[in-house]
DNA sequence: ACATGCAAGAATGTATACCTAATTGTTCGC
DNA sequence: GCGAACAATTAGGTATACATTCTTGCATGT
C-alpha cells in the first residue's frame, strides 16, 4: 500500500513521503516544512514538492501562510474532538450502508492478525497502514464514495496523533480485541451492533489520543 | 468577499478565479481544464495555475489523471445526495452548537434583502456569494471550525450545480421565504426549529438541483 | 472499409534561474 | 545599554525552458 504506482508522478511520491514523515514523527506538528529540504531529500526540484504541500494544506494536514511557507498542522483537544465527531457521523453512515454478507471476513482476520505481530515502536507507519487498511476494507464496501473519501481525509489529518497512542502495548491490545468484536458483528450480520462497537472503539481511541496531546513539541 | 487580499499570491488569485469560472459556467463539469489557457487568461505562468488546480482537486472540485490533466468534476445524482447527506449531518452540528442570542439578526436580514434584489441571470456569482454569506454568517458563530471548514468545502464542491437551480425566479422566491423562516427561528432563539427549517430548506434545494442534473453537457 | 502502427503535434511534468518578500543580525543614534 | 532603522541573508513565489507522455491523424497493409 505504501508502494507508489510505477507510473507515479513526482508529486505523488512527495505526497506519500511527506505523509510518512508526519506519521513517523520526522515532521512534528507546529514544525516548519522547508521546501528545499524536502526537495533535496527526495531528489526532486521544489516544484513537485510545492504542489504536494498545496494538496496537503487543502486536506488540512498542513497550514500555510503566504510568503512564509507551510507548517505541520497542530491540533488542540477541541480540534481532535471535532475530527472524531465528524468521523462518528460519517463512519456510521458508511457502516449502515454496507451489505455485511458480502464482506470477506477472512481478510479482516488476516489484517488483524498482522496487526498483533507488529510492534509499532519499530515500524509505526506499517502499523498505522495496516490499521487503516483494516477499517477501510470495511468502508470500501459502501457505495458512498464521497463520504468514504472524506473519512479518509479525517484519518490522514489525525494520523500523527493516532501514532502516539499506539506506541503503547496496552493500547495495541485494546485495539486488537476491539477489532475482534467488530469482526464478530460483521459475521453476525448485525449492523447496529457493528455501529455500536465501532462507536466504542472510536471513542476509546479518542480518549487515548487526548491523553497524549502535548507530546508533540512545537518549534 | 470576492476581493483578494492585497498581499495575495498568484496561486490564490488563480484559486478564486477558477472557482468563479466554474460557478459562472465558463468551465462546465466534465470539461478539461488546460493549464496553458488558464495561465494565459490570468497572466501568470503555469506554475501557480498547477498549484491551484492541485488544491481544487484535493477539495474534490476537480478530478485528475496523471500526464493527462485536470477535469471539472461531474456529479451524479447519487454523488449529490452524498454531498447533501454530509451537509445535513455537519450543518446540524454547527447549528446546534451556536448561541443564537449572539447572532446579528439585522445582518442576516440585510443579506437576504440583497438576495431578493439580485437576478441570478445577470450576475450568478454574486447571488451565489451572497447566499453563501447568508448561511455562513450563521455558521461562523459556531466554535466548530474544522466542521465549518468541511461544510464550506461541500458548498464549493457543488457550487456549479446550485448555480443551475437559482437561475429560475421561482426557486429564488422559495429560497428567500425559507431564509425568512430561518431568521425567524434565530430571533425566537429556537435551535430545534432552526435545525428543522434548515433541513427542509436544504432538502428542497436538493430536489431542485437533482431535477436539473444533466443540464451540464460534458465534452 | 477497417484495423493497426507510426509519426507529428500538443499538453503535461519538472528542473533551473531569477525575483521578491520575510527574517535575522548589525550598526547607528539616543 | 537599549531600541530602531537598515543591510544581508534566507526562503518562498514564479517565469522560462526542456523532457516526457499522451493524443491525434495519417498512412499502410490486410
Amino acid at each position: 500500500m505504501t508502494k507508489t504506482a510505477p507510473t507515479a508522478t513526482g508529486v505523488q511520491r512527495c505526497l506519500t513521503e511527506i505523509r510518512q514523515m508526519i506519521i513517523s514523527g520526522e515532521l512534528l506538528p507546529g514544525q516548519k516544512v522547508h521546501q528545499g529540504e524536502i526537495a533535496a531529500l527526495l531528489n526532486v526540484s521544489r516544484i513537485p514538492v510545492r504542489e504536494a504541500l498545496s494538496t496537503l494544506q487543502a486536506e488540512g494536514v498542513l497550514t500555510y501562510k503566504p510568503n512564509t511557507g507551510f507548517t505541520v498542522a497542530r491540533f488542540s483537544g477541541e480540534d481532535l474532538s471535532e475530527i472524531y465527531l465528524m468521523r462518528r457521523l460519517l463512519e456510521t453512515e458508511l457502516l449502515r450502508s454496507i451489505d455485511l454478507s458480502t464482506v470477506d471476513i477472512a481478510e479482516l482476520e488476516a489484517l488483524n492478525a498482522k496487526l498483533s505481530t507488529l510492534s509499532s515502536a519499530t515500524d509505526p507507519d506499517e502499523y498505522q497502514e495496516t490499521n487503516l487498511a483494516f477499517h477501510f476494507r470495511l468502508f470500501d464496501h459502501s457505495a458512498l464514495k464521497l463520504v468514504r473519501q472524506e473519512v479518509q481525509r479525517l484519518w490522514y489529518m489525525s494520523s500523527f496523533y493516532r501514532s502516539l497512542y499506539i506506541q503503547e502495548a496496552d493500547s495495541r491490545l485494546r485495539v486488537h480485541s476491539d477489532h475482534v468484536q467488530i469482526i464478530e458483528a460483521v459475521r453476525a450480520n448485525d449492523v447496529e451492533k457493528l455501529i455500536h462497537i465501532s462507536d466504542e472503539h472510536r471513542h476509546s481511541t479518542e480518549s487515548l489520543v487526548t491523553q497524549r496531546i502535548g507530546w508533540s513539541r512545537p518549534r
